[in-house]
DNA sequence: AATGAATGAGTATTCATTCAT
DNA sequence: TATGAATGAATACTCATTCAT
């Protein structure tokens, strides 16, 4: 019926945006298959054929929410070579992922309640999200560590403590923001990252804080 | 068959205990209401007698995680009233919360999830998570204000951005826990508290860096 | 907690009546024994001293509810020897009966449903039926064949088949008011019952038919 | 397992089939829809492929048993344009009505209560029967005029009031054989039929009972 | 490869019934 | 004898998954 489609990975990525909008509208339990085939545009069949189960399905689609922000997170950070402003360019992009994984969380959660069952898919989601995350702590802390070399950061911080004090900030805020949206902004998060670099990375100089003030 | 229980509580308690046992071994999705009754001693029936819905005893079983340890917060906070001391008692409660809450936080996670299709407990979870973590907050700032009053700590900190600074650290290592448990430690969250005290808080003094040392 | 009934026989017709009342608000299949018991003033452990099963508190009902309006269809037919008036008087009380009767036709038919799981009970309430109409209609036979005796009536009638017409029409009426309560009523029962009587079992005579009118 | 159909509507006739067999076997109440889907060949989930619930299929089973037994009554009505023939035809029509649904009465008051907890499927079944009750009072009233306007029967009679008479009949009839089937017979209808007619409706004439009587 | 009709395992919840007090 | 807390059997319905076409 439907004309098929020339690319598999379109078919792909259709359904995984078909399968975020169905658990987004009607909660992950609450996601038949149906829907999520009919809203692709494909057929159950077909469906099973790209995803070997419900499980899998939720857990390509975690997955994938986070890689598609993954860009936001290192925009700009290359088009310098200046530790201060690559932080910077980092820290803007932690508060981008922010606004734009929030809508996410929701089904971040709830996912975990099916793979859960499944031992197998639960480490690899785990195993993910530690890969994930690693993957942003080592460029911050090359970052960091740069800068300290170049003595524009103190090189009494810890860097591995920062750039996971930073990542935990994130989580936090993304956590806070499923109940609390109006407090948990990226503008406060941005504000109290600042406030962090200022303090604790930071060597005292006249100047610093003009460079640093975010907006 | 089994002999009545004395106490209706007790019998309370060993439910919401089932329940998280079960939840933790089995998954939110996976915890079968039949096996929650056969852990914790009772009927289905009666189980249901206690809890009007599996919906019900998921929001009961988080909130009761919370509120057991809730006294892990402030302990020893009341014990002095010199506002640098006060604090170091409120961050070593923090991370106490962490150890504590951390092996259930999997289960919170999960339980949103079925908790959060029924908007009249999802209202009821958030505004118990608001209440929670407002309260905690107000401790902090106005253990804050007291010693910049006092000229302990730096005047131009924002109190508020600083207490929720910890809190959104506390949610952040939790979230971590669940898929990074010996990276996401006590001690990593109590160096980072420190470093952010040291940085952001206390007034430049010569001694200052012993007394906050922590352990 | 409440006071012990003085009269067992009072607390059988308050559970016969609470039951009556619960069913026609919920159901017979909605009507739960516990509701029962806490509108009769009695608690369940009672209930079940009078009834040995919800199965046969719905026979008694039904069957109780039915023998609450005998007095309805014999009253006045012993007043007078005269059979034409006493078949008069009769056909009256099924007039009445439909009226009285009606409410409850809803639940006889779905206490049907309940009882007709259980054979024992099924040949019970088919039984109580049977000799519950067979009652009446020996009361009519009698009154025809008096009347026929006496010359009133036609001796050619089959007072068998007139009699069971009678109360076919009274069981067809019941059925009907519970989808057309506004076609079906008492009074067109009684002038179906009229031109049946002028028609089949009066002799001609000039005046008989302003002795017979009704109302 | 079993083979697909190749006709859906041979799918819901056998499913109505085994639907009317359980029930008049293990009463509606209790008939399993697990029970249905086996006897009539099916899976549990395409049964409700074709009835979305039991509510739904009993209302199906009863409506089927009307609708199936329809071209009874009517049969041989129009074979005559004679009046008193016609009518003839309708109360044999009548009478085997009365056999043939006779067995499924029982199915049909149970199925009322089940059906009558939902709003709209009573609404649905009530205005089945009035309508299908209403097609056949016509039928009769027509045919009673049009004798009338021939004389051959009673100008006096009321014919709206002979036609409900004779459905009351009917039902009445239906209702007795339910628990008195070697009673409320065919033949007995028959004769009351032909005992009304005669009484009520024939024009006093000699040669008249010779034409009416049955068999 | 694609389809979607058919399958049937899986589960929260109810409520008649019991029995310790 | 009365109570009502505790019990657990019973069941409609869903929806992930399969497979004949």
């Amino acid at each position: 019926m439907s004309p098929p489609r020339t690319n598999p990975e379109d078919a792909r990525r259709a359904i995984l945006a078909a399968a975020l909008e169905v658990c987004q509208r009607y909660g992950v339990e609450g996601a038949r298959m149906e829907a999520v085939a009919a809203r692709s545009g494909v057929s159950k069949g077909t469906l099973y054929r790209y995803f070997e189960s419900k499980e899998e399905l939720l857990l390509a689609t975690v997955i994938d929410s986070y890689e598609q922000n993954l860009p936001l997170f290192d925009a700009g950070a290359d088009s310098t070579s200046d530790p201060a402003d690559r932080l910077e360019a980092l820290l803007d992009g932690t508060t981008k992922v922010l606004a734009a994984v929030a809508p996410r969380m929701s089904v971040h959660y709830q996912a975990w309640g099916i793979v859960a069952k499944n031992p197998a898919l639960k480490e690899r989601l785990e195993e993910f999200l530690r890969s994930f995350h690693a993957s942003r702590c080592d460029t911050l802390i090359e970052t960091i560590r740069e800068g300290q070399a170049q003595g524009v950061f103190d090189a009494e911080a810890d860097a591995a403590t920062f750039a996971f004090a930073i990542q935990a900030l994130l989580s936090g805020f993304l956590y806070r923001t499923t109940f609390e949206p109006e407090r948990a902004t990226p503008d406060e998060l941005r504000k109290t990252l600042d406030a962090l670099v200022r303090g604790v990375l930071l060597v005292e100089a006249e100047g610093d804080s003009e460079e640093v003030g975010h907006g």
